[in-house]
RNA sequence: GACCCCAUCGUCUAGAGGCCCAGGACGCCGCCUUCUCAAGGCGGAAACCGGGGUUCGAAUCCCUGUGGGGUCACCA
């Protein structure tokens, strides 16, 4: 390929960018990128009873926050538009009349009924239906109502290199003469992507596999219409863990869906893009270091399976290394969301950061960090552990000592919590951990001096206090 | 059912005939560290789908069985 690499993605706008096609939009952008080729963003809304503005929105949504930036597109323009579908029905037109003036397309007046009585007797004899041919010598006559059908070769085969999984050939009489034209002068699927696809110069497809079985008769029309047949490239689909094709069923499925989870863009890309692709042993890679490394040759041929344990695990080592202030700042929206009064400032700065080790998600660390927003909530068991008679003189010590403390530092307060340990002959534990529930409700928290800084003087006194009232 | 694709630890994968009694990662288990939780360090269990070939030698090549997936529309 030494032409100039124009790739595309052609989603349907009948849903929100899923999983799958996000990986596919992904693959074609990072070779678009790696080649300093052409990304083209066209919609594929001819199936009008399913296709919806909503839906084209809620993927041009998706793109962006992954940060898939296309070079030509529906709101973008670009040389070769429009790149909505319903707007290029002329030039579907066009093509489907030079094809019937060349005698390798033909309208068929067979109706919808007819040929349904077909397929159920088909399939009542247990045999594979095919267009009979029933208008294939008909004349044209463009006064009735017809569909325009493709006439494809009855013997032989088309076969292509695919740049994934290699030779594949598919026998013509596999095949039938298709419709290319609806009567409504509306493309089909394989149509439009040609025609689309020709037009648009588009020189490498990059699909999703269940389109392996589309693509003999695919280059079969770019043939007849007497255009260069572009590479072709099929990707694996994505599965769920029960390895049946990743559905709704298997959980989120939407790209925005894991933004609203407090998953970064970042790793929601850098996990997809290993789901199929790899090089060597690295995990974590940078935008900048896919676009380096990403070709088509390291995609493997095997289906894989969606792991959203790992996906999380990917997510955690992206959110470890932001800084403390951007932390901050994406998980502001998330500690409102859950109702907390948090802005961005030192505090919020200082929760975050150390949050960052221990949470996996913002939607994880904003719950994580509610007691330092939000009233506790007590474990019950964490309170008949430690909220006790044994350990109310403890709690009443280190309440003490901060109270009269002027400010809260860590060195006076480790100072406070050795005293206390010590003159009981006590390890630092039996100390901090009734502490730690008096202040957080629970077990689990950063180092008890730092959630002492954090909460402050007032609230740490007021949650002692508490705490001491209900050591019975 | 027909046609097509695929087949290494539970999962994502490395492996392009000898470097592999198979390496990494997630998850899981244990130990260490420790005010708890994380993080970190160390260690562990865990795979070449079965059967035939080819070859001095196969996870790697061929055939076949099986399994999984996909496609069979006036959907995309």
């Amino acid at each position: 390929m030494t032409e100039k690499v124009r790739v595309r993605f052609a989603p349907s706008p009948t849903g929100y960018l899923h999983i799958g096609g996000a990986r596919t939009a992904l693959f074609n952008w990072l070779w678009a990128r790696h080649t300093g080729g052409t990304f083209v963003l066209r919609i594929e809304d001819t199936d009008q009873s399913r296709s919806t503005k909503q839906a084209e929105e809620a993927i041009y949504e998706g793109m962006r926050w992954l940060g898939l930036d296309w070079d030509e597109g529906p709101d973008k323009g670009g040389p070769h538009g429009p790149y909505l579908q319903m707007e290029r029905l002329d030039i579907y037109k066009a093509h489907a009349e030079q094809l019937i003036k060349e005698g390798k397309a033909f309208a068929c007046y067979c109706t919808k009924e007819e040929l349904d009585a077909g397929r159920k007797k088909a399939e009542a004899a247990k045999v594979q239906f095919r267009y009979p041919g029933t208008c294939r010598e008909k004349p044209y006559d463009p006064s009735k109502p017809h569909v325009i059908r493709f006439r494809v070769p009855e013997t032989g085969s088309t076969g292509w290199n695919d740049l994934v999984k290699g030779r594949i050939d598919t026998p013509h009489d596999t095949l039938q003469d298709e419709v290319i034209l609806r009567s409504d002068g509306v493309p089909l699927y394989n149509f439009g992507a040609v025609v689309d696809d020709v037009t648009m110069k588009i020189n490498l497809v990059a699909r999703g596999d269940d389109h392996v079985n589309n693509t003999a008769r695919q280059i079969l029309m770019y043939q007849a219409l007497g255009y260069p047949v572009p590479h072709f490239a099929h990707l694996p689909m994505i599965l769920g863990a029960d390895k049946a094709r990743l559905s709704k069923r298997h959980g989120a499925t939407s790209v925005i869906a894991y933004r609203d989870m407090g998953f970064l863009p970042e790793a929601v890309v850098n996990y997809l893009v290993r789901l199929g692709w790899s090089h060597g042993d690295q995990e974590i890679f940078t935008l900048d270091e896919l676009v380096k490394f990403f070709d088509f040759k390291d995609v493997g041929a095997t289906a894989g399976v969606f792991n959203p344990d790992k996906m999380t695990w990917v997510n955690h080592e992206w959110l470890r290394k932001l800084t403390p202030e951007k932390h901050a700042e994406l998980a502001l929206p998330f500690f409102k969301a859950a109702g907390m009064d948090a802005a961005l400032d030192a505090k919020l700065v200082k929760i975050t950061a150390l949050g960052q080790e221990r949470t996996k998600t913002l939607v994880e660390l904003a719950t994580w960090g509610r007691y330092f927003y939000l009233p506790i909530e007590l474990d019950p068991k964490a309170k008949a552990k430690f909220l006790v008679p044994d350990t109310k003189p403890l709690l009443q010590a280190v309440r003490d000592g901060i109270a009269g403390m002027e400010t809260l530092e860590e060195k006076p307060l480790e100072a406070l919590f050795n005293d206390v340990a010590a003159a009981r002959a006590l390890g630092l534990g039996k100390i901090a951990q009734p502490v730690r529930v008096a202040l957080t409700g629970g077990t689990a928290s950063p180092g008890i001096y730092d959630v002492i800084i954090l909460l402050g003087k007032a609230t740490s006194l007021q949650r002692l206090d508490d705490a001491i009232a209900l050591c019975g």
